[in-house]
DNA sequence: GACGACTCTGTGATTACCTCA
DNA sequence: AGTGAGGTAATCACAGAGTCG
């Protein structure tokens, strides 16, 4: 495994501590409590910058940009890695949000629909005689392209046909 | 207003594990 | 098959901002 200390910048950074406190041990001796270090905003504008142009870095370039940050390139791939994973995550709750949206729009067009449904079998029990002389053919149902509803084209003797929500409007 | 305790959020770092050359 | 480099996922730890009594 990586064994290397990257809470300890290399000399002359300008990286920001939150306190100064450059010994690797507290007064009583024991393992010195971490140390948060914050990127200053001119380097994390870079790191930006790099990211919008490629998502990952090959050696050289990680090598180039921890130079030109003044960090060491282990402190660059580690900032790329959460970068990577806290985008994609952003991502998935984007994605996420659309979906739930997706599912309240088909929850409610399947209302719709439902409804037409109804109104259909009330129609069917409504008019048995018309029926009984001129069955629907299967095709009979189909979408209206003004309305953009399922409707049941009804045929009458003299030739003329009718959707059925156009008669009842 | 100012204060201290507490919570929340953002982010740097670590660890374990996976994949691939 | 073994190995090392580099990736992801999960998590920890800390700083700073916000809130509240």
């Amino acid at each position: 495994m990586k064994e290397l200390d990257i809470n300890q910048a290399p000399s002359g950074t300008e990286v920001e501590y939150m306190e100064e406190d450059e010994d690797d041990e507290s007064p009583n001796g024991g393992p010195a409590p971490r140390k948060k270090l914050r990127l200053t905003k001119e380097q994390s504008r870079l790191l930006e910058e790099t990211f919008l142009q490629n998502h990952t870095l090959n050696p050289k370039e990680k090598e180039t940009l921890a130079l030109e940050l003044k960090l060491k390139p282990r402190q660059v791939e580690v900032w790329f890695q959460n970068r990577r994973a806290r985008s994609k995550m952003k991502q998935t709750e984007m994605e996420c949000e659309y979906l739930k949206r997706w599912f309240g729009t088909l929850t409610e067009q399947n209302k719709k629909l439902q409804k037409e449904v109804e109104e259909l079998r009330a129609i069917k029990v409504a008019a048995p005689p018309l029926q009984s002389r001129h069955p629907l053919p299967p095709s009979a149902l189909t979408m209206c392209p003004r309305c953009e509803r399922v409707t049941t084209t009804i045929h009458l003797d003299n030739g003329t046909h009718y959707h059925h929500h156009h008669l009842r409007s």
